[in-house]
DNA sequence: TCTGGTTTTGCACACGTGTGCATAATATCG
DNA sequence: CGATATTATGCACACGTGTGCAAAACCAGA
């Protein structure tokens, strides 16, 4: 069906493996004979078979994506980052979403095998170490994006989210908050860790303290974990005035959390989010979040990635690459100065 | 380095056309020998290579999946129904988004061909003809969803965008709207034609006209989009007082539109989307939206392609096949009656 | 033990492509 | 024209897997 080598060497009245030379541009081929083949691939609408060709050069040409969610829109832009440059060199790729769930991620891990992707770009905090060491041990190279693990990889990409938690924490301790409580996704392994860390380290330098029950996971990145968040938080004795969302996902659910119980944001209560994702600055209010470089994410590990595949394997000397990107605080209209009763409140028990 | 048939066949003596047969489970080889070799293939773990498979059986087990924007919530909830059928048939998913781009849909439509899917599922309403063309010619059995070509191919599913859009402006209308806006998004082909069909209808249908102003096409898919037709609309001498938009991107685009004038939804105005993307039921108010059954779209179309694959070839019978899925007005609080000052207005327009 | 039937396994080939090495064709020089 | 060097092409093999057909092995009955 497809036309094949053969199909253009019977027309052209040469043999299979001067077409094959010919396409590929070889100078031992005449320039004659080489356009004459091409004209006849052309016509003839050649194609290569991936899979011969994979077969016999043991490359794909194909670079493997594991995201956690698919339709997580943070994961989307890095995942169009990884795109347009791997696009650019020639590259396709093969992407798979785990959920979380560590029968997808065993099934990936095979696909991965099986499909002999050259190379794996893990933008999955919290894979699972068994299958990373799967594909550690098939010889993949590997990018990790943000990954809890990424000691075990040796070429990763982070975005500075304790940096980036830090200044969306210390933004909201210089508008005069100190009842700051944080919001994370317990499935998101090291990215939660990090933005908790963040959170801490910048409480702890202004002086402040942090009630454990100001500390709050959710298992989930849906909108409506951070509605349930919410609804834990600004129950307490005494409510936070401010919140630090794991992400803009969660904080978009806290929003709508805040005006079922009639809380106003910023007014009553500040809420902040994290990554920038399209929807965060179309929220009522705009999100105040940390603003990632998601695409710059993405084409970075790509082409780290992509330079490691093009080392000659004989050349490769041991030479681990971090990657830190760092992102900006986007202050919008999710956060203000808290409420006066608020400070009030404070003064009054100082006394 | 990758564990191959004849790495098996040297460690139990058999020969490379035994260990394929007895993995395959043919029942020509011993049980005692199918034991053997599959013991050693599991301590080897062995995995076989999908390019060597493909090349050999002319099937990839993959299925080509083309969706218009990988960012879009939309989508990505029809492939993660895509996804789950495909899995449970044994098939991979090979995606890629054509962003609305002709220079990108030619690649895809080449790496399809290279690959050799064994089938493509088209989620793209606006998918070129002459790309589509191609993906026929070369023989690829093909589903498309909602595509305005779908004549061309013969296994179709749509979402029933006429009824739907009929449903949400019957909703308007039963509130007693009388001036309500079209927002339609010009790149989305035929999923926007239908929704305007739709309301058209509807509103002749009430004896209602529309001028020609209230029906506005931005070009585009992204909340901006839905804020630059908003201030359309909203500037206009006598302006709507509901808007249906295309979808909820653009809806969510509309409300912060309406903000930023002063409106409030849905006092002063109704705003409508289309899909119930997960954000809709959090925006500030909550979307009235048109709910797509979209996993259960991306599932139908997997299935028809999964029979498709699975049809022998030889007992096909020319059997086009449409199937047509319908969903569900959701009424929240992005919609309700229109302002008296409008309805007085109306009444004296009459007198 | 021999013959015939059944079961099990291996040989040979091929899917489409790429490439080392040998051979054929061409060009140049004496 | 013949010899030598250079250029261009084809042969043969192989990547990993699947399968038709032949051969080998096994079993049962006369």
């Amino acid at each position: 069906m497809p036309t094949t080598i053969k199909d253009i060497a019977k027309r052209t009245g040469v043999s299979h493996s001067t077409v094959s030379r010919a396409l590929r541009g070889d100078p031992l081929i005449s320039f004659e004979t080489t356009s004459r083949i091409r004209q006849a691939a052309n016509e003839m609408a050649y194609l290569p078979s991936a899979a011969a060709r994979s077969l016999k050069t043991n490359r794909s040409q194909v670079l493997g994506v594991i995201v956690s969610s698919i339709d997580d829109p943070f994961f989307s832009e890095i995942v169009f980052g990884i795109e347009e440059a791997a696009q650019e060199a020639g590259y396709r790729l093969f992407m798979a979403a785990s959920q979380h769930d560590p029968a997808r991620e065993q099934k990936i891990v095979q696909a991965m095998m099986e499909h002999r992707t050259d190379g794996v770009i893990i933008c999955s905090s919290s894979f699972s170490p068994n299958q990373g060491r799967q594909l550690l041990d098939y010889g993949f190279p590997i990018v990790v994006v943000n990954h809890q693990g990424a000691e075990n990889f040796h070429y990763s990409i982070f975005h500075d989210d304790v940096d980036g938690s830090r200044q969306v924490t210390r933004h909201l301790i210089e508008l005069g908050h100190r009842r700051i409580a944080y919001l994370g996704n317990s499935l998101s392994g090291r990215t939660t860790l990090d933005r908790l860390t963040g959170f801490k380290a910048e409480l702890q330098a202004a002086g402040l303290t942090v009630p454990l029950e100001y500390i709050h996971h959710v298992a989930g990145n849906d909108p409506q974990f951070g509605m349930d968040g919410s609804k834990f938080l600004l129950k307490l004795e005494l409510p936070p005035t401010a919140i630090v969302c794991f992400n803009d996902m969660l904080a978009i659910g806290v929003l709508k959390g805040c005006r079922e119980v009639g809380l106003n944001v910023p007014d009553d209560i500040s809420v902040t989010g994290f990554d920038n994702i399209t929807f965060s600055a179309y929220t009522h209010p705009p999100l105040t979040t940390f603003d990632q470089p998601k695409q710059s994410i993405g084409s970075e590990a790509a082409r780290l990635l992509l330079d490691l595949l093009d080392t000659n394997p004989d050349d490769k000397v041991f030479q681990p690459k971090e990657i830190i990107l760092k992102g900006r605080l986007l202050v919008r209209n999710s956060s203000a100065a808290p409420p006066l009763s608020a400070i009030s409140k404070k003064v009054s028990t100082r006394n």
